[in-house]
DNA sequence: CGCCCTGTAGAAAGCGCTTACTATCCCCCT
DNA sequence: AGGGGGATAGTAAGCGCTTTCTACAGGGCG
């Protein structure tokens, strides 16, 4: 069998409760008394059982980290910087972070909420964009605040505040700057007949990356509801979404899209209709991805810096870092610009 | 606090044992108390105290999904897959499957390991290829036999056989067969001068593609080992590598990839050099990524089932399915032949 | 020279669940 | 009518840790 506690003990010839504090480190064991215990530990192969261990403690080593689309790159990185970071911090009993996929499913989000209560999570990390759906919303803030009542971390990564004070963190995209900078820009290059691919409509980001877009419009006098379409943030849906902005304003000049991956997808519907990008018609994206400065043209786009981020989120679901002023802060875009977007051609 | 057992059992005026009993759903308990305990349940918004139950049923409801990299959707799919498919298995208790990014570091390959163990998880799957050290196998091998030994269920997904008894079932990827089948469909079409991408020399997946394109090769009476380039598994990295086999050899026809993703990169470094792809050169990848239909031109290359390879390494860790006679079923791929693949050009 | 304080270690009481084992109850069979 | 047995439910003994409280040793101080 395996081994526990007690057999470690006998072996180092101290008492369980001397060897639960060298493992735990947090009460002060003479040093040979320590040495001898450590042996012990190595001879043994022991490993801490954890069940036992987070039952005594009532808190355990879990940390989940929420993603809509785990194939997606943009959680693929926040969530893989976070889990980095909780693993680089090698404290005296390391957390275990784990990713758990919704796949956009309500559902399983509450799900996955549920079984990391369940199992008294340490910490649990939201990434991305909430669902408009307000009484979802609301299901996942009853939720929270169950969780936080047990003591469990929450931070927000990428995702809109919410209400209520059991939220440990939030990190909060600056969406509607970014996009109101990005569309700034087309517009400044001489554009008018702008189109824009649009997120699903049911996530927060697609509303906010929108408010931006059409903040910039309308600054600039300009109205174009008509060329918005939704769409999801994948490739296909981008390159669909541009044949039919195509179809009805066949003089665009710009497409700027809901995120990186949709504005490819732009590119490459643009080029099998004959157009050349940025030539004919110029293409914006969101996100910066890390194909997005290597693809030809290289793209415009606004950088979120999600790396940061989700290391940031980790190190807050730690309690390693303290929460910021008024538990949020906002993290704000920086666009980038690149080969994708020129001036307007001449009679555009 | 948060509610207990007790809580319940005392609310719905049965004992604890009973509350249990209706909980796991392995004891016959009478239709009229199961309804009061849920009931209660209900009204107390009761979540099982998971360690504990961990500890008196000594196994829990973890199961471990470890990818090298979660940013790439070879892992994505598989993982993904595999999640979806343990959280559609809505027996009395659901488990917690969950994504262990180890980055391809071998380090963090042992420490989630480790840290899985110390949950004594239910199972763990681990995807893709493995490393080639022997070292680093070995200190694999004896910590899944300690899992194994434990009680866990070890299911390998895309990653070669391990000797020993302690895994549950491999679903082994044929890829020294797929990539036979895909040199040999290049040869076929009549090139001579083929370059060919490979993977990490330190992972076992690049080993296994290699050697049958060699065995290709070696089948037409062709000799080439200077026309074969190591990279990693990006676009970058398919992009530089092929402007080195263009340097090596100017007369090229033809480059297979060791996966989609460095085809990709094939394709606009060939682009860049003002080649045509296939007119000039063909291109082939591996593993048939959902964007290497879309690709213009689409991606010939070897379609692994991914997905299902996934999903069937989830049901296999939860012990839904039998495992494979022999503990190994080979998973074969299909050659998929679409526009980026050629005759060779007049003179080639 | 006795006392208290500091540093270190042990004893033991749970943490909240699962699961033998045991106890009823009631129905049916002989 | 008595006994056997099936269907339910309760009792209680842990599972392997953590942690409070207690114990003891040694040393500095009054």
């Amino acid at each position: 069998m395996t081994a526990t506690l007690a057999d470690v003990a006998a072996r180092a010839q101290v008492s369980p409760a001397t060897v639960s504090r060298v493992l735990n480190g947090n009460y002060p064991v003479a040093a040979a008394t320590r040495e001898r215990v450590l042996r012990a530990v190595d001879e043994l192969d022991y490993v801490l059982n954890g069940p036992a261990s987070s039952l005594a403690a009532a808190t355990s080593d879990l940390v989940g980290i929420l993603v809509n689309d785990i194939a997606d790159p943009f959680f693929g990185i926040m969530a893989g910087a976070a889990q980095a970071a909780i693993g680089e911090e090698r404290g005296a009993r390391e957390k275990l972070s784990v990713i758990c996929n919704t796949g956009g499913s309500p559902e399983r989000e509450l799900t996955y909420l549920t079984l990391l209560q369940r199992q008294r999570a340490a910490a649990v990390i939201l990434t991305g964009g909430a669902l408009e759906d307000p009484e979802h919303a609301a299901a996942v803030g009853a939720k929270l605040a169950r969780l936080a009542d047990a003591g469990t971390r929450i931070v927000l990564c990428g995702r809109p505040p919410l209400p209520g004070d059991s939220v440990t963190a939030t990190l909060a995209f600056d969406n509607r700057g970014g996009s109101r900078r990005l569309t700034d820009h087309v517009i400044g290059l001489g554009h008018r007949r702008i189109g824009y691919v649009a997120g699903p409509p049911e996530r927060t980001t697609t509303r906010h990356r929108l408010e931006g877009h059409r903040s910039a419009l309308a600054a600039a006098g300009l109205r174009q509801d008509g060329l918005v379409v939704h769409g999801s943030y994948d490739r296909r849906s981008g390159y669909d979404a541009t044949l039919e902005l195509l179809r009805r304003e066949p003089e665009l000049t710009a497409v700027v899209a809901a995120n990186d991956t949709v504005a490819l997808g732009a590119c490459a519907a643009l080029r099998d209709r004959g157009l050349c990008v940025p030539g004919d018609v110029s293409v914006a994206g969101f996100v910066d991805l890390p194909f997005s400065a290597d693809a030809v043209p290289a793209l415009t786009t606004v950088r979120l810096p999600l790396s940061e981020a989700g290391a940031r989120a980790g190190r807050l679901a730690l309690g390693l870092e303290p929460a910021p002023p008024g538990g949020i802060a906002t993290v704000h875009g920086e666009l980038m610009v690149r080969g994708s977007t020129g001036a307007v051609r001449a009679g555009g």
